[in-house]
DNA sequence: CAATTGTATCAACTTATTTAGATGTAAGCA
DNA sequence: TGCTTACATCTAAATAAGTTGATACAATTG
């Protein structure tokens, strides 16, 4: 069941925003380091595109994953993040529900 | 033009959730000192409903109302709330197209 | 197996949000 | 006009959220 509270809340942050964002229009990492052929973004792109250390990565990967926006992917030494469209959908969904729209 | 950070930043509070949800609903209110027959819902009945002080109903009906959910609508010493369906609709349209949905 | 790499978590700190109580202001009423 | 009522605003305090640097841990690599 969706948390609207919950889910309003990890959209509430400029930052997140635009990784969701990125998420939505992501290609393949192009770092050597990451292996190829996977789906999702993973962290390393996350703190290059933004400029951001790891931990505050870490920090906001963890809330939008918990609110259900995002779907983790662990390959190994790697994390990968897909953008769960589903939870959204349900997320406008159920707001037009409630409010009767 | 919808500020999509600004709206969930709104719906992300359980109190003021609840507010609107209570604007959705809202009947005329009976309180005897409130001049009958007004659209919306006043500060005396949310003060109530939600055995909340004044200031802080103030506090949470302007947080409402800068997001643009909710429309103010001065009667001389009173003030009333009308929930902004158009805002609602606005947002869950523009989460649509921003995220592909 | 030792060194390296990617991520998680912790503790300390900063910043933002929420709350309560006090005070201000303007409209309505005796 | 003076009193009361409804709401706004201010200040201070409490709580929550976000940031950072340090450390821990597990997977990978040489």
């Amino acid at each position: 069941m969706i948390d609207i509270v919950k889910i309003s809340q990890a959209l509430s942050d400029p930052i997140r925003h635009k990784i969701l964002l990125m998420l939505l229009n992501h290609k393949e990492c192009t770092s050597p380091r990451c292996p190829t052929d996977l789906v999702g973004v993973c962290n390393c792109e996350i703190m290059e595109q933004f400029g951001m250390i790891q931990s505050r990565v870490s920090y906001h990967m963890k809330e939008l994953a918990e609110s259900g926006l995002v779907t983790e992917i662990p390959q190994g030494k790697w994390k990968y993040y897909d953008l769960n469209k589903e939870a959204l959908r349900e997320y406008i969904k159920e707001l037009g529900v409630i409010f009767q729209l």
